[in-house]
DNA sequence: CAAATACTTGCGTGTTACGCGCAACCATGC
DNA sequence: GCATGGTTGCGCGTAACACGCAAGTATTTG
């Protein structure tokens, strides 16, 4: 740590190894820093400090110049990507209802033990279950959503598989024929799918015939069929696209969900409600 | 500013109307912030405890559960939109040649032209390429790596495949069975692999069969193949597993390589040598 | 209706990170 | 060789943070 010892040390550096020693001074180690910011997401003062070999000081002031640069944008202990002002898309949906979506997503997560193998759904609901299920081991998890490859990426104890086809960016999450040809090669104990709209009798509602067809075979290739979605889901019907649910399946849903919302599907001889 | 006038309107809130009146005190702010954030792109805790009449204590309470949450994130006298981040965890894994390894992508996304349709491998530097490609229209991306599909999940002009698989965690891209079965399905105009090592007459070698499998199909499946390795990689045999290349194809590499390094590839009569 | 329980909030504590000024240092150019 | 501008490390005071505690409130239970 001695800063004598290290001048010393530069100083009596040979110019022989030109390329090895003292490079990356200032500029460099700046551009090196915003690159390693927009490629990991995120990065820590104290890390840094120790990999580039200065102190914490310079590493606050070079951040500090990124930061009026507008490139990335500070936290507390260090830095990350600098917010991309706005995002229809995603972030309006995820803003809603988070507190329901991550419980309901925490209940669906317990109903998971060791050894199973299960289907994820596109969606955010179902993102946050992929997020209760970080930590967890000995389960194979299969997704279309990009959300929930997010979240389980860096899990270790998770195998984790995808669907191919393409990106469907409004829900982030893959469909298409690469996708319904994937499933034909898997079948799974249990069956997670969310919705954007869900009627007792038509089924669950969305955007696309290829997001419909899709949720259609992920409930044919699973065991017990679970359907997520906040109360504000029930009775909705958005979209003119339905994917039937014909066999047995409970749907998961919020305390917020009113008696009225849920009579349909209690009234149905296959179905079992659940609020989480 | 009295919490006695809000409580005694809370007590004396009829029974019937259960719902609707007794809150806007914790779960409903939350919600509120998250909105907030949202909409206004980042906000300052001192700001909101004098906006939603608390303590900043209480804000930074529900600053710290919603940043668990993944709604939010959290900046140094505030919070801001949840970038698409990878955890901090992740660390600095790719913190090695970063400048050549994007030199190198940003050559190669030159060589993608309009309604071209591309095959891009798992890797740090396919992921440079993918970050370049960003803002580019009618174009059709196929990908195994996660990293290529972060930097694209966003793009607008451009149509993202997935192939399906398992995640190899180490190489962060899909591997498998299932992606080559994919991959079947699809051919490319052009195909840029990664490469952990590469030799001029054993060609890529990787820690695995079913990488260098997957590789060995890509280059099968596109018509142009370029190898994109920065000059560490050059003559590297770091693990035992092997993917000849048969056609022709191009070698990308950055200018640090060495003529002792380059020889070998030159004296090939399909191979074409470039340092970008 | 009263007691018990869970939740929330404000305040005080110590800890951590931050920003700024200073002096020494290095790399340029004249 | 000397001067100049840019960089770096260090120490200081300040601001933001995390944690624990106690008081108050809402919800549940008998």
């Amino acid at each position: 740590m001695s800063p004598a010892g290290i001048r010393t040390a530069r100083t009596t550096a040979e110019p022989t190894g030109a390329q090895d020693r003292r490079r990356l001074r200032a500029r460099d180690r700046r551009a090196l820093i915003a690159r390693m910011v927009q490629t990991d997401g995120a990065v820590v003062v104290e890390e840094l400090a120790r990999s580039l070999d200065v102190t914490p000081s310079t590493i606050r002031r070079d951040l500090a110049l990124l930061t009026e640069q507008g490139t990335i944008a500070r936290t507390y202990g260090g830095a990350m990507v600098a917010g991309h002002t706005a995002e229809p898309t995603l972030g309006q949906r995820s803003g809603l209802a988070v507190a329901e979506k991550d419980r309901i997503g925490r209940w669906a997560a317990a109903r998971i033990a060791q050894g199973d193998t299960v289907i994820l759904d596109a969606g955010t609901t179902t993102g946050r279950l992929a997020h209760h299920l970080r930590g967890r081991t000995e389960l194979t998890v299969i997704t279309s959503g990009l959300t929930a490859l997010r979240e389980l990426a860096e899990a270790d104890g998770i195998e984790l598989i995808t669907l191919a086809g393409t990106l469907r960016q409004v829900s982030q999450g893959f469909v298409g024929p690469l996708a319904e040809l994937t499933l034909t090669r898997l079948t799974a104990d249990k069956v997670f799918l969310g919705a954007d709209g869900l009627d007792a009798k038509l089924g669950i509602c969305e955007a696309s015939l290829q997001q419909t067809a899709l949720k259609e075979l992920m409930a044919q290739r699973g065991g017990q069929v679970y359907v997520l979605a906040d109360s504000s889901k029930l009775g909705q019907s958005p979209f003119t696209a339905w994917a039937p649910l014909t066999g047995p399946w409970t749907l998961v849903t919020d305390s917020g969900a009113t008696d009225d919302q849920l009579a349909p599907f209690r009234a149905l001889p296959d179905v079992d409600v659940v609020t989480a």
